[in-house]
DNA sequence: AAAAAAC
């Protein structure tokens, strides 16, 4: 059903050679495409299969049953099962979103292949008063039966590092500020508390009568596509625990969303921009407003976003800091953004930890001098020698700086033979929906992004990310890079590098050393020669950042915290770096087995 | 200067 990579240029190759019939790409991704209502499964890893799981529950199922709330890639396939929701539709059936549930066997609990003694190695690093020690297992936190249940379905086996500490802290109630790496398990740290909190205060009685709705919890992403993913995982965890989970975000029509409202919605994920509009239509109510989530917390809050996030925050009718919990959450984490954030924040802990063999680890970091008149073909030859190596199932992401290279290199590519896609802001959301299930699906095993694709998605099988145009801050290259390396698996990362990113230099040569990476002599000249650009005071790349309150002991005032690097003076001790295995290799040298699949996001 | 996010 979808093509890799090489049948689909292969194919595409002897075509052109019997007729050169150049098809431009946005005609290429209707054609075999699936229209935009028909459900279908993208999330790799949990099966389009129709399962006949029935609820242990003893809920009574549904008849076969598709519910779709009407956007393409959002319907899972399976039987409804009625839910218990006592809130504004009992009456609806739920959608299982697990699409293969077939083992809840103690034995796939067990013997998982992860190895757990790297946990031990993990860096970790808190401050605030009164910071709740981490669990171990998801045992020891009671966060309820019914969730209990869905993790054991997600197949997490034990919480990972960020959870481990999040989770505790959160459902004791406290504001918190995490920087965790790309692809630790953030979402599910956050959402498990709140659908815990929330199935605790069930009892609340919300004002009825009018068409305003009344969420408990809000959940804010940077982009659509990423508060879809957010949704999506957040069903999951929410499945018969009578959590009502809504998605709203622009771009697709408002009524469609404003039915999905009426019909309940304890935990709103939305974009900013169409948050405001249903507040400003009174159709959505912050009052009682119980759990307030920032995922991507930095992006959330620099210059183009903070005056939407302040408006939600303060300016409408959300419960002030103390009076509802709040929860920050990103992989990068500058200080001037965390004195920002502090303003949301009432008496918080500042988490930062990282990871099982940290995405650093995973990810072999190369940079390659290349002119900008050049870089069209030297990305050819990557990917031709990509196309001999790697095995069809690997997808490619390559960054560009505007929407409007996006197009054109998308173009070129597929003038030239090679299956690619891509997203960018531009685009129609439903071609943007369209590109990113085509790119999963390795059937435009190639997707060319503007920063839309950076950061939070989880792309499986995502083996290279080519950072064609190297962007200008050092953090969006983190959560560029962030795409690969994910959930144990290795990755590569290559970037085209020019007189145009001098100012870059001096933070990607330390970020690649801090990250084990070879740094080609001739860069190590550049950052030597730009060191006055210097840029921004970064966190450390093994934690992603440091709490902003401690600075001043550190007596870092004008310069960096040198002690910080250096790995002296915390509490976590030596970091040992990958947990299996040395570096890269080339085999995957994470910690996870073939097939098991862990808490990380 | 660019990208993202509402109509």
């Amino acid at each position: 059903m979808s093509a890799s990579w090489a049948d689909v240029a292969d194919s595409e190759k002897a075509a052109s050679r019997a007729k050169p019939a150049y098809v431009p790409p946005h005609l290429r991704n209707r054609q075999s495409e699936p229209v935009a209502h028909l459900p279908q499964n993208d999330r790799g890893g949990y099966g389009g299969q129709p399962s006949r799981w029935a609820p242990g529950g003893g809920v009574g199922g549904g008849g076969g049953y598709r519910n779709d709330v009407g956007r393409p890639g959002q319907g899972y396939g399976g039987r409804g099962s009625g839910g218990w929701n006592n809130r504004g539709g009992g009456w609806d059936r739920e959608v299982n979103p697990f699409g293969d549930d077939a083992d809840l066997e103690p034995a796939v609990l067990e013997n998982t292949g992860i190895n757990f003694d790297a946990y031990e190695d993990i860096p970790v690093e808190t401050s605030g008063g009164d910071v709740p020690p981490p669990v171990n297992t998801f045992a020891d936190i009671d966060l309820g039966e019914a969730l209990n249940l869905n993790i054991r379905r997600c197949k997490y086996v034990r919480p990972t590092p960020v959870q481990r500490n999040a989770i505790p802290i959160l459902l004791a109630e406290r504001d918190l500020m995490a920087c965790a790496q790309t692809g630790s398990g953030k979402t599910a740290a956050f959402c498990f508390p709140i659908i815990s909190g929330i199935m605790r205060d069930q009892h609340l009685q919300r004002p009825r009568g009018s068409r305003t709705v009344y969420p408990l919890a809000v959940i804010l992403s940077p982009t659509r596509e990423l508060a879809s993913q957010i949704h999506d995982e957040a069903k999951k965890f929410a499945y018969q625990t009578g959590v009502k989970v809504v998605v709203a975000y622009g771009g697709t029509p408002i009524n469609q969303q404003l039915r999905e409202l009426e019909r309940g919605v304890d935990i709103l994920v939305a974009t900013p921009g169409r948050l405001n509009d249903l507040l400003e239509r009174a159709r959505v109510s912050m009052q009682m407003i119980k759990f307030l989530a920032l995922d991507e917390a930095d992006r959330m809050l620099d210059m183009g976003f903070e005056p939407q996030i302040r408006k939600i925050v303060e300016q409408m009718d959300m419960p002030p800091r103390g009076m509802r919990q709040t929860m920050l959450f990103s992989a990068t984490f500058p200080s001037e953004i965390q004195r920002l954030a502090a303003d949301f924040l009432s008496n918080y802990i500042f988490l930062a930890v990282g990871r099982v063999g940290s995405s650093t680890d995973l990810i072999a970091q190369r940079v390659e001098y290349v002119h900008e008149a050049d870089k069209k073909s030297h990305l050819m030859d990557l990917l031709h020698a990509q196309r001999e190596t790697q095995d069809k199932q690997s997808l490619t992401l390559v960054f560009v700086e505007t929407k409007r290279s996006a197009d054109a290199l998308e173009n070129w590519l597929c003038m030239n033979e090679f299956p690619a896609t891509s997203i960018h802001g531009d685009r129609t959301q439903q071609e943007r929906e369209v590109a990113l299930r085509s790119f999963k699906t390795g059937r435009t095993p190639i997707l060319v992004a503007t920063d839309v694709a950076a950061r939070g998605l989880d792309i499986p099988h995502v083996a290279h990310v080519v950072n064609f145009d190297l962007p200008n801050d050092i953090d969006d290259y983190v959560h560029r890079i962030g795409r690969t390396g994910r959930a144990g698996k290795s990755g590569i990362a290559t970037a085209f590098f020019n007189e145009k990113n001098a100012q870059l230099a001096r933070q990607l040569a330390e970020l690649m050393q801090e990250a084990n990476q070879e740094v080609p002599e001739w860069l190590t000249r550049y950052a030597s020669r730009a060191s006055f650009g210097g840029g921004k005071k970064r966190g450390g790349g093994r934690f992603g950042g440091r709490d902003f309150r401690r600075e001043g002991s550190f007596g870092s005032g004008g310069g960096r915290g040198n002690d910080y690097y250096g790995g002296g003076g915390y509490g976590g001790g030596g970091y040992s770096g990958a947990p299996s295995g040395g570096g890269y290799g080339g085999a995957p040298s994470g910690g996870y087995g073939g097939g098991v699949t862990s808490a990380w996001d």
